[in-house]
DNA sequence: ATTATTGATATCTTAAAAATATCATTCAGG
DNA sequence: CCTGAATGATATTTTTAAGATATCAATAAT
């Protein structure tokens, strides 16, 4: 059995005549009969009652064609799903973050997918830098957003956008009244709360670099990976800590956020990996590109 | 497309080997090759990613894969069923039947449906003999319970049982006090409560056949279509009525049921279309012929 | 009785599927 | 770096089967 068949039928069925059929077939009567007496031997059954002067439909042959609609529409169903699934219009992907895009950078990403590409499917999944760049070689997630610079050879980066660095620390620290930018070289004798330096190199060197050129050794009292926590712990009292600035979406209490009189940047960047094959995700970077990145630069 | 360049792009998507694929579906490679391009062609979609060292799915593809799996699923689906409806052993049908039927041969038929034809759908239609006559030739019903002799020449009849007459009268009616056989003669001065003579002339004619078997001309009162009706107006004293046995489920506390010290048969008989075309129709009666009719005889 | 209509059949032609032979690329092993 | 095996693609020929033409048989309308 071919679709062939299955469409001569269909056409057979519409007139019931074989002549009138055939001419909208484009092809002659004979072969028409043939192909449909073909069909009916293959099915061991008879899908019209002909008579030299008359066609009609058997009972079986009602049922037949009523399946052999629902089969080409499915069929057409399948094609498109498909071609979509090709153009990357249709499909799933797990974008891996990092704790700072939780923000705004994630919200504006699912925003800009729900408008612009409507059938893909999100699945995200927070994870230190680290973690994403291992989770984009062993294809665990085909997107990262993170802080650069990677190392991997396999791995293309992106920049999205930059944000400044800021000091966060407890309101009643001298330098909170203050209200004002602050130099680095006054937290020199300042107990600092640190990222885990396995958790990425990226933010870790940014706030190393605030060190080095201010020129002091910074004494850490305490790491910790989340966002959340730093702050939770600078507003305990235990320290003062240097996050990006979208942090102060985190508000508490009684800590505040300061800017500096020197601009120290934290970029964040989009990930992927060089040899990527889904067409899903080659659109995903695509409209993070045209959507995303110039609303934030 | 054809259903043969689907049928290779599963064998391939199985092997993921060109060659294999093609020494499982009997042909040599290079046609294989051939007709998976053309797919790929019409679909406008890469289904395998190919180097000459190896072969891989598309995210397309895979997709793709799925679909053709439902798609034959549903075609062996469309035609098994097919098949089924061509040997009559699915579909549907309406049956009618009149009044008398109720009691016992429906349920009858009901069960041996149930037992021995299961895939039927039977919709059924309480009908008098001459309304069951006109619903068979406009092919609203495709079956017939009824009580012959029917004149159409385009209908089959075929005997299913007999009944005996049984006459049907108040409880303070003096006959009633014997509870012994009956001589229709003794009957010759009774009120007669008759079916309506255009529901068919079976049951009316053989009810009137005991009256010219007697020799009296009876006192018709009231006629009623419905057993149950008739029953009714016995019990409120109207008059009396002949029914066949089986209208003796019918209990109500001041009638009682007589038999006649002859035997007058009332027939039931099922009547079908000559020119019948559903197969479906064909086995239902061969059901009752073959599981029904010699439950009662 | 005659003719037009309609699906089936027989035979021939053509298109396209499949086979054969060969090529290009790549990777393994020396 | 070369050689040979593995593998899918390409070119050409062969075979299969779809389609065309001519004709028939049966029926219904005139």
């Amino acid at each position: 059995m071919e679709l062939r068949h299955l469409k001569y039928f269909m056409v057979i069925a519409e007139e019931l005549h074989f002549g009138r059929a055939a001419q909208k077939l484009n092809i002659s009567q004979p072969p028409l009969s043939q192909q449909l007496k073909q069909l009916e031997n293959e099915l061991q059954v008879k899908l019209f009652h002909r008579t030299n002067r008359s066609v009609e439909m058997t009972e079986a042959g009602k049922v037949f064609l009523e399946n052999t609609y629902n089969l080409f529409n499915y069929l057409d169903y399948a094609c498109e799903t498909t071609r979509g699934v090709h153009r990357g219009e249709i499909g799933e992907l797990t974008l891996g973050y990092s704790g700072s895009a939780v923000f705004d950078l994630l919200p504006t990403i699912i925003h800009s997918c729900n408008q612009h590409f409507p059938s893909l499917t999100l699945d995200m999944k927070q994870l230190t830098t680290s973690e994403q760049i291992k989770a984009l070689e062993e294809r665990k997630i085909q997107v990262g957003l993170l802080v650069p610079p990677i190392e991997s050879p396999n791995l293309i980066t992106e920049k999205i956008r930059e944000e400044k660095l800021v000091v966060c620390l407890p309101k009643n620290h001298p330098l909170a009244q203050r209200r004002t930018q602050i130099d680095a070289s006054e937290l020199a004798a300042e107990n600092f709360i640190m990222p885990p330096q396995q958790a990425g190199y990226g933010y870790y060197d940014a706030i190393k670099n605030i060190f080095e050129d201010a020129s002091f050794t910074p004494n850490i009292v305490q790491t910790a990976k989340e966002q959340h926590t730093m702050v939770s712990l600078v507003a305990a009292g235990i320290g003062i800590v240097i996050v990006p600035e979208y942090t102060q979406f985190i508000k508490l209490d009684n800590v505040v956020y300061l800017p500096f009189n020197k601009h120290y940047p934290k970029i964040t960047a989009m990930v992927w990996h060089k040899e990527n094959k889904r067409p899903v995700v080659n659109r995903f970077i695509r409209v993070v590109q045209e959507q995303v990145i110039p609303r934030f630069n």
